[in-house]
Formats: C-alpha cells, sequence, structure tokens
DNA sequence: CGGGTTTTCGGAATCGTTTCCGAAAAATTT
DNA sequence: AAATTTTTCGGAAACGATTCCGAAAACCCG
C-alpha cells in the first residue's frame, strides 16, 4: 500500500541516466538538456518520487524552515503575526514552526538556547519576559535571528534583526489625553516591566505620578481591565482617563465601567493599544493606537529570510514603526463622531 | 565565532571512544555502561556538541514534527486550536508546522497532496472547503492524518482519525430558542455548504423555511453579522430569533441590532456558536453552543502522535464531542439572569 | 572532416547520524 | 583458574540526497 518508498536511484534507473542527472532535473539545475529534463520529470510523476527532505537538508545544510516564537498564540495580536510571518514565508517556500513560550522567562531562554536542534534555518522571536540573558544567547546562537520587539529598550550590541515601533504609542496616548482635557490620567497594565515603554511613557507624561492612579494586573486579559475598573471606581476621586496597556484590557475597563454606571467617555475616557477588530465592535468604539503588528511581522520575516539567502553575517538592521492613534467614540463622545489621524 | 561544526566523531575522538557509543550516549541507548555514557555526556556538553536533525531523520526515518493545516490563524477559535495541539506536540518531544489553507480547497487539497514533502511524520488537518477529492487523497498520502471536523458530515472509510462534534450544535441552538417561546427564527451564517451541519439542523428542525429569514455571507466576520442585521431589519416581518453560525456574526448582528434601535433579546434573541471569550464582554453578553475547541484539537493531536509512536496503520477512530449550550443575555433577557446548562 | 569549444552527463565522495554484528572485556559459574 | 555467559564497545554499512570533476557527446567553423 504504503509505495514502498522510491528514491533518487530508482528514478535514475528507470530514465536511463545518471543520478547526478535526476538531481539536476529535480533543482532546475544548470546543465542538463531540456528533453532529458522533461523525461525524467515525467519518470518522477510516474513512479511518484518525492525527495527525501532529511536527505537534502543534511547535504545542504537548510531545512526551509524558520521557528516563530511567540508568547500566546491565542492572545490579542500574535494571530495577526503568525499569519504574516507564515504568508511571508511560504512565498519564499518556507515553512513555520510555532513555538509558544508563554512569555516565560525560562521558555524564551531555552528556545534561543537550543534552536540548533529545532532543525531551522532561522529565528524569530517575539520576547515578551526578555531575561537579562537572553541578548548573550542571541549573540551566540548561531543561526540568524529577527526579534520582534514591543515595549523594551534594546541593546544595540545584539546580533540581530530588530523589528519594532518607535515606542511613541504610550506618548501618543497621553498627548491625546491631555489635549482633551484631561488631568487625572490613570494607568492600567500589568507590572511594569513588562512591556515597559508603555508604562515608562506614561511616567514621562506627568510632572509627577499618583500612586493611586496606576493598577498593575497579572495579565493582558479582559479581567485585568474589569479589576482596574473596579479598583478605579472604588477610589475617593476617580480618574478622569485610563490609558490601558492594549486593548483586551481597554475593553475590559469600558465594560466594567458602563456596568457600574460610569459614562464613557464623559466622566472617564479610554484609551487602549493595539488597535484590534474588537476595538470597533466594543460599545463604546475604543481609541486605540495601531501598532502595526503585521507589517512588522512581515518585515521581521523578510530580514531574516534575506539573511538566510544571502548568508549575511552581522550589519544588522534595526527598523522603527511608526504607530498610528485611531481615536474613536472611547474617547471623543459621540457628537464629535470618530476621526481617524494619519 | 560560528563554532565549525562539531560531530559526533569529533565527541567520539575527545572521549577516547567509539561513535556507536557515543550514539547510543545520546539516546539513552542500551548496552552502555553509567560512567561512559557521563563521561561522554560530559565531553559533549565541553563541545557544545549538538546532533544534526537532517542526519537523524534521515536515518530513523523520523522528523519529530508534525503539521498543523488550519483555515486562518487569525480566526475564531483557531488560536486556541493551534494551542492546544502545540502544547500536546510539545509534551511528547514534537514541534508544530503551521500552515494557513485560507479554507480554499486548492490549498487544502495541496497540503494533504504534498505532505511528503512537509518533513513531518504526520498532519492535523481542519478542512473548510472540504473538497470532493480530499478523502481520495487523505487515503493515499502515506502519513498519518488526524482530522478536525466541524459541521461536516464525514464518509466512514476515511483513513484517519476524526475528532469532531456530534453534530448537536445547531439542534441545541435550535431547541433553546423554540423553547423561549420563538418562533420566527432566521440563519446567517456563510454558504450552507461551508458549516454544512449548522444549517441543516436549522433547516431540520423548522416545518418549512422561509427562504427570507435565511441570510448568506462571504465569511464568518463581526461584518457578515452586520450586514445580517441590516438585512432582517429590513425585512417588512422581522425574525424574533436569529441563529448565527458562529459568534463573530452573533457579535455583528447584536452590535448592529443596538445601533437600529432593536432590543436584544426582547425583540430579536441572538445565539452563537463558539463560545470564545468575546461572548461575555459583548453587552448583551452571547448565548453560544461551546464546541470544545481545545479538548477535541489536543485529542486530535494525542490520537496522531500515538499513530505515529506505536506505527498504527488502519483502526481508525471517531470521536465525538458533546457541545453544550452556554445561555447568556442575548437570549434570555436580564430578569432571569444568566444560567448555565450543564 | 578534423581540431577545438561547449554542453551534457555519470561516478564517486560526502553530509552526520543510527544500528547491525562481531570482538573484547567483565562478570559469573564450575 | 578455566570455561562460559553477559556487558560493553567499535567498525563499517546504510540512509538519500548534492556536487565536484572528468569524460563523452554535441556543436561550430574554417
Amino acid at each position: 500500500m504504503a509505495s514502498k518508498k522510491v528514491t533518487i536511484e530508482d528514478v535514475a534507473r528507470h530514465a536511463g541516466v545518471g543520478i547526478a542527472t535526476v538531481s539536476r532535473a529535480i533543482n532546475n539545475g544548470e546543465g542538463i538538456s531540456a528533453k532529458t529534463r522533461t523525461r525524467i520529470l515525467q519518470k518522477i510523476e510516474e513512479l511518484g518520487f518525492v525527495p527525501n527532505t532529511s536527505a537534502q537538508s543534511l547535504k545542504v545544510r537548510l531545512t526551509n524552515q524558520i521557528a516563530l516564537a511567540v508568547p500566546d498564540i491565542r492572545n490579542a495580536i500574535i494571530p495577526d503575526i503568525a499569519w504574516a510571518v507564515e504568508q511571508a514565508a511560504k512565498a519564499h517556500g518556507y515553512r513555520v514552526v510555532q513555538i509558544n513560550t508563554a512569555g516565560n522567562a525560562r521558555a524564551e531562554l531555552e528556545v534561543v538556547r537550543d534552536i540548533k536542534k529545532l532543525h531551522v534555518d532561522g529565528l524569530i522571536i517575539m520576547p515578551l519576559a526578555y531575561p537579562k540573558t537572553l541578548p548573550e544567547l542571541i549573540n551566540k546562537a548561531g543561526v540568524p535571528i529577527s526579534v520582534i520587539n514591543y515595549g523594551k529598550q534594546l541593546d544595540s550590541t545584539l546580533q540581530a534583526d530588530i523589528v519594532c515601533l518607535s515606542m511613541l504609542e504610550g506618548q501618543l496616548v497621553m498627548d491625546h489625553l491631555k489635549q482633551i482635557g484631561r488631568s487625572r490620567i490613570a494607568y492600567a497594565g500589568t507590572q511594569k516591566d513588562v512591556i515597559e515603554d508603555r508604562y515608562l511613557a506614561y511616567e514621562r507624561a506627568l510632572d509627577r505620578v499618583d500612586a493611586s492612579l496606576v493598577y498593575f494586573g497579572d495579565d493582558f486579559s479582559l479581567q485585568t481591565g474589569t479589576r482596574a475598573a473596579d479598583y478605579f471606581h472604588g477610589l475617593a476621586h476617580m480618574p478622569d482617563a485610563v490609558y490601558a496597556v492594549n486593548d483586551m484590557v481597554a475593553i475590559g475597563l469600558v465594560n466594567r465601567f458602563k456596568e457600574l454606571g460610569v459614562r464613557v467617555p464623559e466622566e472617564v475616557a479610554v484609551v487602549g493599544v493595539d488597535n484590534n477588530q474588537w476595538t470597533t465592535i466594543s460599545s463604546p468604539q475604543i481609541s486605540s493606537v495601531s501598532i502595526m503588528g503585521s507589517e512588522v511581522a512581515r518585515l521581521a520575516a523578510e530580514l531574516l529570510l534575506k539573511r538566510i539567502r544571502d548568508q549575511i553575517i552581522g550589519d544588522y538592521e534595526k527598523v522603527q514603526f511608526e504607530p498610528r492613534l485611531i481615536v474613536r467614540e472611547s474617547s471623543v463622545s459621540l457628537k464629535r463622531s470618530a476621526m481617524h489621524d494619519a
């Protein structure tokens, strides 16, 4: 049943040529006449020959696979990123091995340390925990690496291509909130060092931060938003705006506020980050910052694949995208309608 | 810099043993004394030796990789499925190659036809288009396959493990809607043959279907829901309930109804399928049917890995999970509060 | 048609493992 | 201590491709 396993030699024998010639036929190689090529190709079809990938890889030292290590495929913008990477890879004849690190420091280190065992030609990693020893491991990985970076200032000696935002997400949000006249601005996020820059922008934008207006939850989930809303609502003096670390938290906030009878945006304006599809579904629709997930991911993949193809070593690129603020109902009341900042 | 590439022979030489012995040390092989093993392991550490996966695969004929082919990683429950598969695979020392078929018939056929080129030991496929020739290709794939199946009745001669729902999602929804006294029940989905069974259940539950109450959109997106709401709203005689093919469509419906001033659930009850996390965020919260995505995926992975490990051939399993209806505000008004059906 | 180029082709080595099988060493028995 | 059994180890042959290099065939042109 399971066809006995036909090798390049079988093809050569049946076609009456040498194995070298068959190999040339497979790989569109030079130095082979059109007629013999078609004859061989036909025999290949006939015998159902499929080149053994392992043997090819062993000889050529390329696997046509890259690994993509993300925190959790189920969260927020990660599916967009995974999709963009897969599309780019496919366009270059590459496949993608998915790895979830769970935003776990050990897992992130492990994937980089053991990358050689992974049978891949390169790695795209989106670190969350970003343990201190990660850069060091990346530098000695021995395999091309692209880093998709959100919210962390990276050491520029890193031997990897880096694609990130210009770190202005936070500033965009804060500027907007101040511009619409809010003064008691709160922050809702996870631990401050997880997506560091989002929080730091908050501090930078204020003369002094009121510790009671900062809520740190456990994760990026809707629940964190819900809890944050409860917390802020319980305050003697409520904030008049909340800058949420991402859209999930923002949506959680808005929904809970609604349940508590707090009017958004009249009493409290809420702005998130990510600009995922749910921002337009939530009611009120959520103002948010587009962080260009697909574009970032696509570029990270392109850089990696180029590096692999051309065997570039050193000469690392660092590309920054510009985030864009999209104003919706959660920060500007319906009357003024939605508008888009370019 | 890039350590010259150290092979098993280097290790053997340095450790003063034969390569066969080193191999045994790596693979916890039999017939090797504890002391030589530890000595070799130490040398391996010292030299930074990493076994070449391609060479191993070439010899052993196993790649420790499986492929996961899904319509689109960005949609609905697919991230959950991808996550569950990756977890199960990791637990068995396997890696997962992600493939998006875009629900495209050609892509689905292609991945099965070319599975041998993919350097994997098995395939988990979640077909959407399900072209007629797919079963045939699956049967002659020559590689173990698990099928994650939603909404299609499969030919039982399929030579693959199948994990699916008991096809009762639709009936659960319809029973519920009828039980709460709705009589003009509409359906909102994609083309009827995409997730066939969800629609067929609709037909089955009614004495006769009123064609004007059936809306087919282009996809499973929020937009489809929005458009469906517009459509139903424009009808001379509106439905008093809508059964949506999935939660995205349900949420789109509910939101648009709200904008149009149609009260949910008082005027129109809406029930979706998937029970994703947004059902509890939407307002009103969406009644939905849990389709056990993670469990289904995990089992599909386990069956596949078992088949690979034990080299089972034939003797295919077909496992059905029972969907569960979860009643929320979009079908039962707030007064009666939310309740859960077990 | 003969000498010189250019194309086309095949043999054999190689990539880095695993594993069979026989030999050496150690352990056990007599 | 010799004989026998059991453990431990090493050499060498695969696994299935790619590719270098030399030889044969085809082509060119006066």
